[in-house]
DNA sequence: TGCGCATTGTGTACAATGTCCACATTGCCG
DNA sequence: CGGCAATGTGGACATTGTACACAATGCGCA
């Protein structure tokens, strides 16, 4: 029985992608849970293999976790990308450009409302976060900051935003939003009701249109 | 040579005030290191004491941690009292509300570049974040929130913010300027020359005093 | 004054974790 | 087909949080 043993094989020792297979388990674990859920050996453990094992793919349990920010950052792009696929088409481009940047940001705080742990994972430092660096891009291989750019641009092309007011405005927007969704899942206001979030997001993104 | 031993007594058997060194030796910890560097076994040796000493003091690895957050966060309230006091008296009440605002701003983004780690303790979730509830006020008795609060209100007050817009605000405010300062010290942001990450904390508040 | 008891610190112990080292099992490539 | 690099295993160790039983201490009451 050392090969084939019956009809089971043995099953896992070229586990065949286990790099994969431990990040995916990392999602599962930092999605309730956060960052300090990312247990190595609780991950190769859910995995069916030895701690060690993990090692030959990550250097670190840092490293694997970095992975697996990674692949939260790429999961909130997506769902902005999605949000923004939905979006009907205007003829007005300035009201085109907000609408898009009104969209952004409100997948942006459904995301982090939705998926708590999976967002904290996605911002947490740990060591030297990259959260720009590698990967972290979704479907159409822009970050989620490239995408706030890109609607920005619009915006300013459409003539609806001064020219000398583009620098630094992603900073603006972003700092914004990500403000209110931390704020939201860690801060005083953790605990308001949905209703309550919802309407402060969209006071919120007034505010960010009168501020641009 | 129970009792007494030579000129030194036994030191500290009763330690005088524990609880106290302990959430201090935290800070010292939270520092340079962030909430994860608090570590139980740690803050104890410093102090000099055995770990377990501290669980007469607290229930949990994390009541500490929660003890050591109220610390910082009140650090943070006093950072942003002193500043206010340090401003020159405006005539104008509207111009004075606005002023004091910029200042808490300011003073919030220095301290979140000046001290990340404290910072990044005083907002770290862990459990069930308290950011206001206890004791986390500066020594005039005002959390950081109340501070921007009472500003927004005089604000109102003048007549420089219509009473329809006053409802949310501080939440508008305080995220533009929470979610810069997390940018800085975690995010994409990260490593900006001190000069930049001024001038992005100017733009920043032209931007909210706009969209206030 | 002196004694008893609640408070505060100590000692020992245990399970869990990250990581190191040496070894085993593969599959691929010459 | 034989060896070698890649991948997974086993065992070990220091460190951590925390539980339980014990010791020292000092305050309040006799």
């Amino acid at each position: 029985m050392t090969s084939r043993a019956g009809a089971r094989k043995r099953d896992t020792y070229r586990h065949g992608d286990l790099r994969n297979a431990l990040i995916q388990a990392g999602l599962e674990l930092v999605r309730d849970g956060g960052p300090d859920a990312v247990v190595l050996r609780e991950v190769t453990r859910r995995v069916g293999v030895v701690p060690n094992a993990a090692y030959r793919h990550f250097a670190d349990r840092n490293a694997l976790l970095r992975a697996v920010r990674q692949a939260a950052l790429a999961q909130l792009a997506a769902a902005m990308e999605t949000e923004l696929a939905a979006l009907p088409s205007a003829d007005d481009p300035a009201e085109s450009a907000r609408a898009r940047i009104r969209a952004l940001a409100t997948s942006y705080l459904r995301f982090a409302q939705a998926e708590p742990g999976l967002f904290r994972a996605a911002f947490s430092t740990s060591d030297m976060a990259d959260t720009e660096n590698a990967s972290a891009d979704g479907p159409g291989g822009l970050t989620a900051f490239q995408l706030l750019g890109a609607a920005l641009d619009d915006l300013v092309e459409s003539g609806a935003l001064p020219l000398d007011r583009r620098p630094g405005a992603e900073y603006f927007v972003w700092s914004a939003v990500h403000g209110l969704a931390v704020l939201l899942i860690d801060g005083p206001l953790r605990g308001l009701l949905p209703v309550q979030a919802h309407e402060a997001g969209q006071r919120l993104m007034d505010s960010i249109e009168r501020g641009i």
